[in-house]
RNA sequence: GCGGGCGUAAUUCAGUGGUAGAAUGCUAGCUUCCCAAGCUGGACGUCGCCGGUUCGAAUCCGGUCGCCCGCUCCA
């Protein structure tokens, strides 16, 4: 037997009921999974760990003030609009086109495709739809997109190759690795038309926008030269990618009800900002915290549960006043490393790592992922992401709602108001003070947000805790799990089924499980029942035996050590309690 | 979405046109005072699913679903 580490630990998951495969009797349904008896306590104790040791008792922060934290619950649908704000509703929905002689796919709007139009035409060109800076509009973007394709009857279709030969009067000004875009229309001056195909395969900042017109310039896909090999007719047309579950609210399915299962539950803690700050009395710097379901529909998911189609998040939103927000970026980062740390990832295994310019989102000022060496890759993969967001989510929803989304800091204007020779704000406000004055008490926070997944931290969780060990000749396979993550925390076991053991083990396991998740077994040879217990990775074995009978104490046998020491029945709470932390 | 590989018991696998197998696991009883021990029994598979070829299909063919690997994707 030859069986990746990989393949055994998915293999133990189901024979032991940690996870099974969605809906498997029907053949299952990929990307989707099920946790079983024991991945559920495993993964609810991850949860329930991160809620304490974020939410309730989160540790100090960087000058050793307490950190404020509430949670929330938001619902997984959510007015459409909220979507639209965050920018998933336009980048999300992705089209893409294939090459189906070089098998290369790429989104179909990055396939630009300038035509050629008149120096008077392209001058008369809003000034957003001009290359080089983005649309400032969404209608800017279809019009740019509509003028394009109407002047497609007079254009000519450049050649891959910057240089090629052309028709007198075209010439090619980029090629697919192009950087920037021509933005200057006087160096179109001595050209009645300027031609141009450009493939980004970066990330675009014309994101959709001639997706939009789609109808119009995708017609013409087969007369198109691959920006792979320039060679025509080998693009296929483009097909949607819709990464956001799509559903209807009311039982009626038309396009005015279509809404979207969350993405993301990030946007539920933005969009009850205020609410939070309202009802609770909260002051900057705090943080929201929530856990809960999410939906993307990945194109293609792998490595077992990494990339399903729903998963779980626990994601904090920590607002901050901008001038610290550095600071707290720092904090988060190297908190949520430590956690992950501190619940037995080995720090080999775990790789912070700052992304790089080129890779940040165009909002986030910076990002750091938390990645893992999973077995499945030789790459580490995400673990969590910790975002600067600065202070991007809540203006956009401030611009889309209209509502205002600013905090006012009392405790600055309390401390100042003297100074600025009035009681009231907004009596200040009109004597028309800086912009940088006023935003030293009314501003949109700043956001650090450490997104964290609940089942891809659980699985490298299982990955870690995976090991096979050589026992008197034979392989012992336990999963070391930290015992706070533990699905069953002690097995209560009679030695032999005689003398009334069993009944002893029955009592001390009624009375533990009223404190601890445990499991009783007498049902086999006592070796059998210590490595079924370390398959499960239980941390400890209670055993009793014919001392047992004499002194009231019972065997605790360590899954790790395979050490036992004799504990009294009465101090076996206070015992495992100590132990378990 | 493309290419390749695979799908038989809970698990890991054997079985290439003629009555579905092994090991492990599970289970009942005996034994057993400490690490998958032993003995005697037992249960468990419409061979992923649908269709076709054939007297006859786990086996051949087509489709489909799922898993793995590589691309691709992963605001």
């Amino acid at each position: 037997m030859d069986m990746s580490k990989m393949d055994k630990l998915v293999s133990l998951c189901k024979r032991r009921g940690f996870i099974f495969q969605s809906s498997e009797i029907y053949g299952g349904l990929n990307g989707f999974w099920d946790y079983g008896p024991l991945g559920v306590e495993l993964k609810r104790n991850i949860k329930e760990a991160w809620w304490q040791d974020m939410v309730r008792n989160p540790p100090p922060g960087p000058d050793g003030q307490e950190i404020s934290m509430v949670g929330v619950d938001c619902s997984i649908i959510m007015n459409p609009k909220v979507w639209v704000a965050s920018g998933h509703v336009g980048g999300f929905a992705d089209p893409m086109i294939d090459d189906k002689e070089t098998k290369q796919r790429f989104r179909a709007d990055q396939l630009h495709v300038l035509v050629a139009m008149p120096l008077s035409d392209y001058q008369a060109l809003p000034e957003g739809a001009r290359h080089g800076s983005p649309p400032q509009s969404y209608g800017s973007l279809l019009d740019h997109c509509k003028f394009l394709a109407s002047s497609l009857e007079s254009s000519q279709y450049c050649e891959w190759t910057p240089g090629a030969k052309l028709a007198d009067g075209f010439r090619v000004v980029k090629n697919s690795h192009g950087t920037g875009m021509r933005n200057d229309p006087e160096s179109f001056g001595s050209y009645k038309f300027v031609v141009e195909l450009e493939h980004r395969p970066s990330k675009a900042v014309w994101r959709g926008a001639v997706a939009t017109a789609h109808e119009d310039i995708y017609a013409r896909l087969a007369e198109l030269p691959s920006p792979f090999s320039g060679k025509r007719g080998v693009l296929t047309e483009p097909r949607a990618f819709n990464l956001m579950f799509q559903t209807y609210v009311g039982a009626v399915q038309s396009e005015e009800n279509v809404a979207y299962l969350r993405p993301e539950t990030a946007q539920g803690i933005f969009v009850n900002f205020q609410n939070v700050v309202d009802s609770s009395r909260m002051k900057l710097p705090f943080g929201i915290a929530q856990v809960g379901k999410a939906f993307r529909n990945e194109i293609n998911p792998r490595n077992y549960t990494f990339r399903s189609r729903e998963f779980e998040q626990m994601e904090i939103e920590f607002f901050c006043n901008p001038a610290e927000s550095m600071k707290w970026y720092q904090y988060w980062r190297d908190l949520r490393k430590a956690w992950y740390t501190q619940l037995g990832i080995k720090s080999d295994n775990l790789r912070p790592r700052e992304q790089g310019k080129e890779e940040l989102a165009h909002y986030s000022i910076g990002t750091t992922d938390i990645e893992y060496l999973f077995p499945f890759s030789e790459e580490p993969q995400e673990l969590e992401g910790v975002a600067h967001r600065g202070a991007y989510d809540l203006t956009q929803h401030a611009t889309h709602s209209g509502k205002d989304m600013r905090y006012f800091d009392e405790e600055a204007w309390e401390r100042d108001k003297a100074a600025r020779g009035t009681n009231s704000f907004k009596e200040w406000l009109k004597t028309n003070p800086a912009k940088e004055e006023i935003e030293k008490y009314s501003f949109v926070p700043h956001v650090i947000e450490p997104s964290a997944g609940a089942d891809r931290f659980t699985l490298a969780v299982l990955c870690e805790a995976y090991a096979e060990e050589e026992v008197k000749g034979d392989v012992r396979t336990v999963m070391r799990f930290h015992p706070r993550l533990a699905p069953i925390k002690a097995a209560i076991l009679p030695l032999v089924n005689k003398e009334g053991m069993p009944d002893i083990a029955q009592k001390i396991y009624r009375d533990l499980k009223k404190s601890f998740n445990v499991f009783y077994d007498d049902k086999g040879a006592v070796g059998r029942r210590y490595r079924r217990m370390d398959e499960a990775g239980t941390p400890y074995c209670l055993t009793v035996d014919g001392q047992t009978l004499q002194d009231q104490t019972v065997t605790i046998r360590d899954r790790d050590t395979l050490q036992q020491d004799r504990v009294a029945i009465k101090e076996l709470e206070s015992v495992l309690r100590t132990r378990l932390q």
